[in-house]
Formats: C-alpha cells, sequence, structure tokens
DNA sequence: GTTGTCAGCTTGTCTGAGGAGTTGATACGG
DNA sequence: CCGTATCAACTCCTCAGACAAGCTGACAAC
C-alpha cells in the first residue's frame, strides 16, 4: 500500500473535514483519543500528533483533564498560499489599495525620519536602477515603497504590505528575467514625485502619483 | 512542578526560538529526533508534537526517511492575531484602503448580479435599522459592504475583507452596547450613495463617497 | 563511468504504563 | 435549602520500547 502522506496527516484532514461538514460545531468537544484512535482505525499516538497539528493551526485546542475543543470552524487563510494563486492582477490591485491610501497618509503623517528614509531609498534606488543586478534592484525598489508605507505610521498597513512583498518580489523578478530592456529602470521620476507629494504634505495628490505609478506597473505585467 | 504549558508547546517553543536565533538556516535540516529529545530532556513523542504542531504552522517539514527540515524563518502572521491587537483605528484605515478601492473598481466591474445583490443587501439594512437586534443589523450592514467588495471582482481584495470582517464585527458590537442611541443605524443614505454611484459607472464617485463613509466609520469610533 | 546493492541512518506508527488536571456527582455541615 | 468538601471517573500528557517504512551515501560489480 502506497500512502502519500503520513496517517497523522490523513487523521488532521479527516478531523479538518468533519468539523467543515457540522459533525463538531464551533466550541464542541471531541470525543476522547482512544475513541478517536478506534474510529479512525489509528494509533492513539496518531491521533494525538493530529490534534497537535491543527492546534498548531488554530483549529483545535486541548486541555489537560478537559478535552479538546474546536476553536475554529476552518484553518486560518494562509496569506502566502493565497497570494501564490491569486492572479498577479489581483494581488496588484490590492498592493494599489494599501500603497496608495498609505501614500494619503503619510502626507499628514510623515516624520523626519521618514523624510530621511525616502532620501536614502531614492539614492539606492537610484543607483540600482543603472548598473546594480536585477536582485539589487528589486530590493532596492521593494525598499522606497515600504518607507512610503511606513511613513503612514499605521501597523495593520505595514503588515499588509509585507505580506504581499514576497510574491510583489517573485513577480518583479519573472518579468525582468523576461524582458532584457528592463524598462521599469527608468521611472525613478515616479518615485521621487510620491515622495514631493508626501514632503509637500499633500495626500490627494500623494494619492494620485501612487495611483498612477503602481496602475502603470499593473498594466505592465499583464 | 506547576507547568503552564505542556511539554510539547514548551518544546515547539523553544524550536521556533532557534530557528528565529538563526541556529538552523532555511532549508537546514534538524538534528534527529533521539538527538532533540535528548537534548530538550524529553521524550521522543514530545518531540514529534513539537515538530507536529510547528509543521502545522508550515515552519518545519518532515520527511520520512530524510530529516526534519526548516522551509520558513518564523511562523507566518497570523491575521486574526495581528487585527486583534492593533488599534481599532489603524484597522478601520485598512478597511478604508481595501473597500474604497473595491468599491472604486466595483463601477467598472460590477455585473447584473451584483447590482441585485445590492438592491437586497440595501433592502435587509434599511429594515435592520429600524427595528431588528444588535447583531441583525451588523450582519446587515456588513453584507452591503461585503457585495460592494465582491462586485471589484478581485479575489485578494475579498479575502482581505473577509479577513478584517470578524473584527470590524467585534468592534461594532463594543459600540452599540455603549451608544444606546445607535446614531450609526441613520446613515442609510450613505449606503444608497455608494450603489448608485457604483450603479453609475463612476469609479471615482463611488471611491469618494465609501472614503467619505468609512472615515466617518473611523471617525465615531475613537 | 555506470549501475546495483545494502547497511545505517532517518521518520512513522503502535502499544502499554503511569502522571496530572478537570469535572460532576455525592455526602456532609450549616 | 444552600454552600462546601471529597472523590471517583474521565480527560489529556509524557515516557519508553519495539518494529515498519523510507532515504542516502558508500561500495562493489560490471
Amino acid at each position: 500500500m502506497i500512502r502519500r502522506h503520513p496517517l497523522a496527516e490523513q487523521a488532521a484532514e479527516e478531523l479538518l473535514r468533519r468539523i467543515g461538514s457540522g459533525e463538531w460545531a464551533l466550541g464542541a468537544k471531541l470525543p476522547g483519543e482512544t475513541t478517536l484512535a478506534a474510529q479512525l482505525g489509528v494509533g492513539r499516538s496518531t491521533i494525538r500528533e493530529a490534534v497537535r497539528e491543527l492546534a498548531g493551526r488554530r483549529v483545535l485546542e486541548s486541555r489537560q483533564g478537559a478535552g479538546v475543543f474546536v476553536i475554529a470552524l476552518q484553518a486560518a487563510e494562509d496569506w502566502d498560499k493565497v497570494l501564490r494563486k491569486a492572479d498577479i492582477t489581483d494581488v496588484l490591485e490590492g498592493r494599489l489599495a494599501i500603497e496608495t491610501e498609505g501614500a494619503r497618509l503619510a502626507a499628514t503623517r510623515r516624520t523626519p525620519a521618514d523624510l530621511k528614509n525616502f532620501r536614502y531609498t531614492l539614492a539606492d534606488r537610484r543607483r540600482a536602477a543603472v548598473k546594480a543586478p536585477d536582485d539589487w534592484y528589486i530590493e532596492a525598489d521593494l525598499a522606497f515603497h515600504r518607507a512610503v508605507v511606513t511613513a503612514a505610521h499605521n501597523a495593520v498597513l505595514t503588515e499588509l504590505f509585507d505580506t504581499f512583498v514576497p510574491r510583489i518580489r517573485r513577480a518583479m523578478i519573472d518579468m525582468l528575467k523576461l524582458d532584457e530592456e528592463h524598462r521599469h529602470r527608468h521611472d525613478q521620476a515616479a518615485h521621487e514625485a510620491i515622495a514631493d507629494a508626501i514632503r509637500a504634505k499633500d495626500p490627494d495628490l500623494a494619492a494620485a502619483r501612487s495611483r498612477e505609478h503602481l496602475s502603470a506597473v499593473r498594466s505592465s505585467m499583464n
């Protein structure tokens, strides 16, 4: 018999399926380990590992002496996975939403430290656009965009941006590989313009310039 | 001896700490189970459960016969946790970013089915605003907002919105509990206005009205 | 050089034995 | 009647040992 996955993982999937099917409601107590083991036809330690895996995914919670309880009806969305599977267009539109709002807020909240950060990251990007290898250029570009979002001083927006970064990075790598002319290396002016608007404390202008730039990026990746 | 957490969880935390400290790089192979058990002074099955938990969190991956490998340097951000801990102001600004962009895109992509969805959810909300209990009203309100984002036909934006919903719901419950006059029940007009702009295929107007409404919501929750 | 074999490692699974914590029923004192 | 104490039965937690299953690199044969 060939088994693609270990028994413990199969058991975890089966438990997840039963939870999803409504067999056990939110907050309900699962049968004991020995009972479950008998039901699924596996050993007790296998059940324990399955439960432990779902505990790691924040679906189950076991309390010594009391039992195992359902604390979520399904596994929390794994954002890395969602972004990996999504169309790059959808991802870039999500990024646009986060970053234009970030630019808008940054225009009212930016500190002197944020402006200094803009200077550094823009200078880096300018240098990298000319002579650095692709990955340096990509990191320099992302660093500036991150500086903009950071200047919004909103923890949720920053965390959202960081969640998107790996997916965006991969897309940029793929694009630069296909596009020998590195056409995107020439839009330094657009980046300077965004920074200028934030520096000038003009929220609408900052948002507009950010939107303009990111729309162009999205279009170029189709 | 009093133990706050099970040994297996403590072992998982210890492994996570060591990974974070750079003891094992990305892709590196951990010592064998028996070795780890001896190092941490616990039984082999305890180590196995710790590894299984981190496998559930997509940090480790074990391959039979080969070993246990690091596949992520830290646990993926648990968005429920991030949103729970964040200031409600930051959360609502994130929601505003997502939803205004959603409204903008919806104005160009909405289908007849989306418009029908608007009619239904708006009617529900109108009824609930007058006489329904708090939780019905909250669900009706969220249903309309979700309909707007859905009409953008962008899987990432929809998923983002759904991630925010539980946190927003809790905030609304708390607010309605404290505010006997239910002041927010009277802004049905603002919702109709958003739907009208999307119906009229006016992206800028839809975004502006969405922003206006959500700014008001954010201000009222301070 | 290429291929086949295999010994020695690894993780996977089961079982049995206690330890430790929780819960609800029951008896007791007020 | 109510509050409290006790306790038995249940639960999960941890360990140890045994064997199965799978991978890897060394080494011999060709």
